[in-house]
DNA sequence: TATTTTCATACCGGATATGATATGCGTTTA
DNA sequence: TAAACGCATATCATATCCGGTATGAAAATA
């Protein structure tokens, strides 16, 4: 049996409509109809759910305990529809919902390239917005809603109030230095290496910086003193290539690098700053389809 | 300008149809309608909306990307309409909705009952269910969408994952005995006092067991070595009452009992142990009017 | 190539929607 | 008490709605 047999959105516009102004005549007037024919939709409508939806006050109405009960739902319903309308009528003929994506460091130069341009490839028509921050500054915004997801490594369980986490995959941090530094195939590393010459570490607040220490700790290893602190790529990259440093990072944001040898691996153990990379979403809240699709996107990719 | 004069109801129940089936034929099987009235009034719809929400693939059809657009917003729409319709069809002439709530026993014989009494004395038809137990498990059980709300003390930061919390008044935790317990009215506790009688505590995990061991412990006192531990105001008060024991315990659990001097307060200095007693409610998750008129029941009462 | 399948368009006819008008009922105000 | 106000019901007329039937077009299959 078709729900539309009976209701008509007539009959939601109408409703709603005398909800809020609490008068039928009121309500004909902003509806540019007659007292009578509102007030027989509202008695057609009272006819299909059952219950007596408004109920006679002095010379006036109001909303008996069904209509309060009803008007959620008839609202909510009525404006999906309009902003549904709305939104299909308010697009140019090329665009497509937005998806706006909080990405970390690690992930800013692997996956979510990838996974962008396998969804243009497919033909999708959503506007993607790549944002970069720390993460805190990302999950806030995330939070707020302004972003649809944010990707890269589980942050710390009292930063994901009100978050979920889907995990990708699982990766290290590492220490790198250009190709032609002194260190590069140097074999085992001598124990004033961070001494000897810069580090760059990740900023403190950064998700990964107390594993960092951590790792040191565990190895007997002196923590840098005075690291220099970034989360910026293409900063860290520079100052690596062109001054004698070392960098303490994510293995995805070096990965390039790595595999054209531009830079070179330190012999450093690293095995306990293994962690899950993934996807941050809000809890309780569902993603656009076209933030879905990314979201699958990126799952495909990690596990082909 | 009225959204009935263009967008009826039957525009987007066949258009979720076709949408669900991929078909103009099984949708129209579906909905007891012919092949071609259900092709007509999907085009109808593509005029209000004014995109393709369909297209031509092979000899059937897909949704194109407005479609995939449009869908959800439809469907949302739709399945508003119908389960709020539901909702009344489905009632008895006394029912109103269900609320759940979870109450920590702290306010299980305070603000909660008064709540509920006022609420029904204002006529509601809500149907009221309150559950006990221990917080972790109320936590859990809203989180997974079986309580509307938890009304008892701040938890602990990670277990408040997914939920917001919003605090009503604050309160301490008290030492109480039985009015002719050797203790009652005995001037300054001596040191042995919790050696000497049997001790009611909260129990492990609970909110504020964390805070009466520090309390202790802050005083120079020794956490007594072998407690009862139990969160049931009802064995608590049994026991206190008929067997010289020193209960532990929230104040709003024992305050009616205190006003009328069926217990008596022990001096000892609780003030560490003051902290927020307010709303746990989900994250992102809209009340239902029920249940928020609950919460402004409650927030009245406290704030009065 | 012929047939089948699926969707699209055109036309028709019965049903529905809705405004206009008249009028009645209950409440409030002067 | 009379008048005014707001909502309710009834009736009528007319335009619109909406589903069925017939048939055509395009793609896939045999």
């Amino acid at each position: 049996m078709r729900l539309s047999a009976q209701l008509k959105l007539r009959h939601l516009e109408v409703f709603v409509e005398v909800a809020r102004q609490e008068s039928v005549t009121q309500a004909a007037e902003a509806l540019g109809m007659t007292q009578p024919a509102v007030t027989r939709t509202l008695r057609e409508l009272e006819g299909v759910v059952g219950k007596p939806l408004v109920e006679r006050h002095g010379r006036g109405i109001r909303l008996s305990a069904y209509g309060e009960m009803f008007r959620d739902h008839a609202g909510r319903s009525l404006a999906l529809a309009r902003d549904g309308v709305a939104m299909l009528q308010g697009l140019d003929a090329a665009e497509g919902p937005r998806v706006a994506i909080g990405a970390l460091p690690t992930v800013s130069a692997t996956v979510v390239p990838d996974a962008l341009a396998q969804l243009r490839a497919e033909g999708s028509h959503s506007r993607f917005s790549v944002v970069s921050g720390d993460n805190r500054y990302l999950l806030d915004q995330l939070r707020r809603g302004n972003l649809d997801v944010v990707v890269g490594r589980l942050p710390a369980p009292d930063h994901m109030v009100g978050l979920d986490f889907d995990p990708l995959f699982r990766e290290r941090v590492v220490a790198v230095v250009a190709r032609d530094h002194p260190l590069a195939g140097a074999g085992p590393l001598p124990a004033e290496a961070f001494d000897s010459y810069p580090v760059l570490m990740p900023s403190e607040g950064s998700i990964i910086r107390p594993l960092v220490e951590r790792m040191f700790l565990e190895q007997g290893l002196t923590v840098p003193r005075f690291p220099i602190e970034t989360v910026s790529a293409t900063f860290g990259r520079r100052f690596t290539l062109c001054h004698q440093a070392i960098w303490i990072i994510s293995h995805g944001v070096v990965r390039a690098d790595l595999e054209e040898e531009v830079l070179a691996l330190l012999p450093l153990n690293t095995d306990s700053t293994l962690g899950p990379v993934g996807l941050c979403i809000r809890s309780e809240h569902q993603l656009s389809a076209a933030a879905a699709r990314f979201c699958s996107a990126l799952r495909g990719i990690c596990e082909g």
